[in-house]
DNA sequence: GTCTAAATTTGATTTACATCAATTAACATG
DNA sequence: CATGTTAATTGATGTAAATCAAATTTAGAC
């Protein structure tokens, strides 16, 4: 199937909706009707589901390249809410046109339904994650996982600097704020990273791969 | 947007290959070749995520009316077991042509997406009960989630029996089967439910209810 | 720059759940 | 129906992480 210029035209359409968002600020709420998914261009975003009872979870961060409202399609409403980490650039896409799109172009339709899954198979790493990991694997995993994000965006693995707060690290990973503070002091003393308040320096990717995973058995 | 005779006939054609599995054996492997989805018409499934060292998490429970195999689109490889039961009778769906038709079919389009969202939805929800609940609650949840399904397919939501062992509700809900089988006995002994076996009775589901969310603050 | 509030670190103590261990009950198989 | 096998219960003990409590650092507001 060719793209016609028509359908680049189109394409192009779609993601041509562009707002700024400050640091603090929400990009969508939960229970706000759902219009669009929202393609982070610039920028890191936390989004987080509220309990009645006032408990919230962080469900995830997102970076730029990452797409995020998902959720809402299933009930034509925002599940969670979404808000700026530091000062980002959003791409609004119109879901009712990608949807209409998706239908002439097989291949945007494919691209949809794969990322659609890839949400999911991310969630279910934060399950296996969350269910069955000890605090210190659950932390070598999330900074492994955040070095590998920076790396393919052309930053550096070992060097970045966090932008979320440890309560929210606590969130994401099922622990609490003084746990992440302890775990990653311990880190620091046993020389596998430096960690000054945000910043952090990874000095031995191997070295945190060895704690994802059980104490090793030792015969 | 209207059904042709010929959409209608593709439509039926698409879930027409039915196939009977027997408990314990295997829908698909993680690894294997996506290629379709799975509508599970009879049964009862779960599906699980291996992690190389050996350790497992179970990502869900699916029951007749649910659809299954969604992870796999992203990479076209199962990321996920997913093993019977009990005796089921599962409809394939292949994929491509779910997706050709649904081209076709807006309605069916939007089916899926819904579907597909449902999936991320349910695996957040999953998250916060990892992420934030204890024991107590992440059990009264389960029972509660199971009575209202069973519900909805017209069984009672008071007394059903569990297809899963101890082991497996306690690595869905990220606990040991010890303290599942403790807390199930603690709800007995409080009169909340029944359990013998596998056989469940719920007695009192506010009851259950309110041991979801945090010990109440008496003022 | 100063001041205030928020975030972080670190320590002491408690606790929920895991682990270890033994018994009992349910299930499958010849 | 007897018998090996797996699943479930229950108890005793250990431990990872939560909680409680300061002290200290960092970031914002004026």
């Amino acid at each position: 199937m060719k793209l016609t210029d028509t359908d680049l035209e189109q394409l192009d359409d779609l993601i041509s909706l562009k707002h700024a968002y400050q640091r603090g600020d929400y990009l969508y709420r939960s229970g706000a009707k759902f219009q669009s998914l929202y393609a982070i261009r610039t920028g890191f975003f936390k989004t987080q589901v509220l309990h009645e009872d006032g408990r919230e979870q962080v469900t995830g961060f997102q970076m730029a390249g990452e797409i995020i409202g998902m959720d809402a399609i299933s009930s034509d409403a925002h599940t969670c809410d979404a808000i700026a980490l530091e000062d980002s650039e959003v791409c609004e896409i119109p879901f009712g046109r990608l949807e209409e799109l998706s239908r002439k172009l097989p291949s945007l339709q494919r691209h949809l339904h794969r990322i659609l899954s890839r949400e999911i198979v991310r969630d279910h790493g934060i399950m296996l994650l969350l269910g069955s990991m000890r605090a210190e694997e659950r932390l070598a995993a999330f900074l492994l996982n955040l070095s590998q994000r920076f790396a393919t965006r052309g930053y550096s693995p070992n060097s970045f600097h966090l932008r979320m707060t440890r309560q929210e690290i606590g969130s994401y990973l099922g622990m609490k704020l003084e746990t992440v503070s302890r775990t990653l002091s311990n880190f620091q003393e046993v020389g596998l990273i430096s960690i000054r308040n945000k910043a952090v320096e990874i000095h031995s990717l191997p070295g945190l791969q060895a704690f994802v995973g059980p104490p090793s058995k030792c015969p």
